[in-house]
Order: C-alpha cells, then sequence, then structure tokens
DNA sequence: ATTATAGTTGAATAGCTGCTCAATTGTCAA
DNA sequence: TTGACAATTGAGCAGCTATTCAACTATAAT
C-alpha cells in the first residue's frame, strides 16, 4: 500500500488467503467505475421507459414527451445521458430529431434482467 | 385517459400512429420499476465491487471490508441492498457470516455490460 | 460473568440526481 | 423579417442515496 493510501478498514482480515486470491483477480477500478455508470444509466424507470420505446421504433422527442406524459425537457435531459452512455444515436430531419437505439446489447441485457425479476420468488 | 390523470407534457403528438403502435407494446409500468430497480443496484460501484468479489469466492463482511478498504457498516448496509434486491445469499457459521452470489445470471449481466463498455469508441 | 469480536441497525449528513423553469438555438413557413 | 415550434441547455430545487457514527445483538473465549 503506498504511503497516501489511507486505511479506512475498522477491522482485521479473517481469511487472508482469500482475500489475496480475489484481490488479484478484481479488475481494474477503471473498469468497475465504467460498468457501474453503465447500469447506473439503466436504473431509472423513465430512461428504461425510453429504451422500450426506442427498441419498439425510432421516436422524436415530442413523441416520446407524449408516450410517457413529461415534458420535452426532461425527456431531452434523460436522451442526453443515453447519449452520453452510447445507448442511442439520433438524425435530424428539419425541426425534429429521432432518436434510435444504438447498442445491440441493449435487448439482451433487459431480457435477462426480466428473468432475474420473474424468478424472484422461486426458492 | 381517465378523469385524475393529469396530462403534464408540454406539446402535441408529432407522429401519431407510432405513439399509439408503441404504446401498445410497452410493459406493464410494474415492470418497468422492477426492471430499473434490479439495474439501479447494479449501478453503483461498492456494490459493483462486491459482487465480482463475491463471484470469485464467498466471503464474510469483514474480509470484504479489508478487501475495499471499507468499513464493515458501510460494506454491511450495500449486502442488504443486495440481499433486498435477491442477488445474495449468505450462510452463519459462528460470529461470521459468509456471503456469496445467488442469481446465476449475474455474470452474464455484467458481460454483456462489459462488452458495451469495451465497444464505445468503436464507430 | 466478563471481554472481545463479527455483524447489523438507525439516524444524520453530504453529495448526487431527476425534474422544472426560463432562456436560447435552429429550422421552417408566412 | 417575423412568428412558431422542436429541441437543447443551465440553474435551481426537492428527493434520494452512500457513507459515517454510535449503539446494539449475538457468538465465542477466558
Amino acid at each position: 500500500m503506498s504511503a497516501n493510501e489511507e486505511l479506512i478498514c475498522d477491522c482485521e482480515v479473517i481469511h487472508g488467503d482469500i482475500v489475496n486470491e480475489v484481490k488479484k483477480k478484481m479488475p481494474y477500478d477503471e473498469d468497475i467505475y465504467d460498468l457501474s455508470d453503465f447500469f447506473k444509466v439503466l436504473g431509472d424507470s423513465t430512461r428504461m421507459r425510453i429504451i422500450w420505446a426506442l427498441d419498439e421504433s425510432e421516436m422524436c422527442v415530442c413523441d416520446i414527451a407524449v408516450l410517457l406524459n413529461m415534458t420535452k425537457s426532461a425527456i431531452s435531459h434523460q436522451l442526453r445521458a443515453l447519449r452520453n452512455a452510447n445507448l442511442v444515436k439520433f438524425r435530424k430531419e428539419g425541426k425534429t430529431v429521432f432518436y434510435s437505439l444504438k447498442d445491440k446489447h441493449i435487448k439482451d441485457i433487459y431480457e435477462i434482467g426480466m428473468e432475474h425479476i420473474k424468478e424472484k420468488y422461486n426458492e
């Protein structure tokens, strides 16, 4: 441990061998942050509804706002988050901007998520 | 639209046919909430590291705290969130509590997440 | 019994996040 | 040019959340 790292943990290690083994296999912090940031984007019901909608059809901001009964501004803010996460792409046609899904994995991901939820109460 | 539903959207629909088609296919609100809540749990770097760790090996609270250099309390709080989301299970052995992953989908999910991240900058 | 340790819990707090509101940009039509 | 409208943007705010802190429970050892 380097000098400027502070020890925060309030206990002693119990199974040192396990901790060392796991530590070796842990991913880089940056990957962890990227991965959790990615799921954070999916972790909001508004964005999730937008994703479901765009999975059905390319749509403009106004139509999404009507569909979800929210303001254009609110939708636009969330679309920016989805753009930043590289989940949607868009094309402009006159005044309107059409958004669509960019990532082909999205469907796989929420299908697995759904599986998890459905299994929730089976033991 | 029922009487007690308020119209919040600040614009008129542009492509009514598309909106209606998509509206038909949208999932129930409850499913959307469950799904986004599930991803919300994965959308935190501490919980994500715990998941990675437990995917390698069953571990007790104290060892996780040492591994991540955090307090037992902080870890315990996050483990509760993971328990509530049905993602981890535990067994007690004397004073120590061993946690492990419960859901076999988890690995699939973060592998897809990783794929997405790796592809981020290919156009 | 007493002490020590693993873990949990609830309250408090600091930081984050999603929506609103107002202002602004860009495009089209009259 | 002017007005209308789709969309974006930034500031501000209310609600949420991750961690801290202190108190507590439960188990084990002396």
